[in-house]
DNA sequence: TTATGTTAGTACGATATCGTATTAAGTAGA
DNA sequence: TCTACTTAATACGATATCGTACTAACATAA
């Protein structure tokens, strides 16, 4: 690789992780107490599987070791947002799963955050997101393979 | 703003909490055991700026509060890559300076990932980076203005 | 100069992250 | 059905994060 593209490639990383920083503070300024984006990413995960999952898939799906999803999961589940039911197909295993109350939060925090976006300079922003939205997913889609063949 | 912008934005922030989270991975695999992507990124923002920076700016660069950067700096300054010397404009206040093995750490860091970015199988997608670095810019830019307004 | 308010940094404590080691359950071969 | 191996989750401990409260230095006005 080109000098020029490693140098691309590292302010590309700077720029993405800001802008993932500022996200996550944008998020969690409409969540509550203990609740982080990532809890907010979970909850998101997990509506779109209402069958649940177990908190490995989790822990895999979100990049995180597993000792932190037991405890990121314990403070859902503490507060409500989830529920923990046993795994019918493996006995050493369990099932996680969005309650009402975990949804409902998710519908606030993110009308919330998506009124906090809207305030800022929306057909600017909007525009240059749509330019970068199909390139992100292509790059993201090729570092999850990367990641499958490495571990 | 309309729901498929608003569905756009919090897409793009997903991507780009993926795309974070594994760049911070690539970077830590090249560095010593205590040393995170934000302390690479400390260097490389000292780096640019011999004369240091007070742990405030740092704090507000890297948009973390106050204390953690007490700590970071600490943890810096013990592993001998940074120096924390009076303020000379400010007696309450501090500068802190990368040292000569603070800049080979960040060399190092570098060129290792360099070399793990440009082997990774499958290859990166240099043109897609390159597509989106501006726009990626823009918002950036943006979010720090936002920022400024609210704190 | 004193009184009042502000700012830089940190001590401290609560909670979070995550590596290592452990336990319980599943699996496969003899 | 043993035995050996693998896997899911967690207990535990070291370290990190960050909110609150504090101290010392600075600034400003009277």
């Amino acid at each position: 690789m080109e000098d020029d593209s490693i140098h691309n490639v590292f302010r590309f990383f700077t720029e993405v992780g800001i802008i993932a920083q500022f996200s996550a503070r944008l998020i969690e300024k409409n969540l509550p107490e203990r609740i982080t984006h990532l809890h907010f990413g979970l909850l998101g995960h997990m509506s779109r599987r209402p069958d649940g999952e177990t908190p490995q898939q989790l822990a895999y799906a979100f990049q995180v070791p597993k000792t932190s999803m037991t405890h990121m999961i314990r403070v859902l589940e503490a507060e409500g947002y989830i529920e923990i039911v046993p795994n019918p197909e493996d006995a050493r295993s369990k099932l996680a799963k969005i309650t009402p109350k975990g949804g409902e939060l998710l519908m606030q925090a993110y009308a919330k955050s998506a009124q906090d976006a809207a305030t800022m300079d929306p057909p600017l922003l909007v525009a240059q997101i749509e330019q970068c939205l199909e390139p992100l997913a292509q790059i993201r889609a090729q570092l999850d393979a990367a990641r499958d063949k490495s571990g």
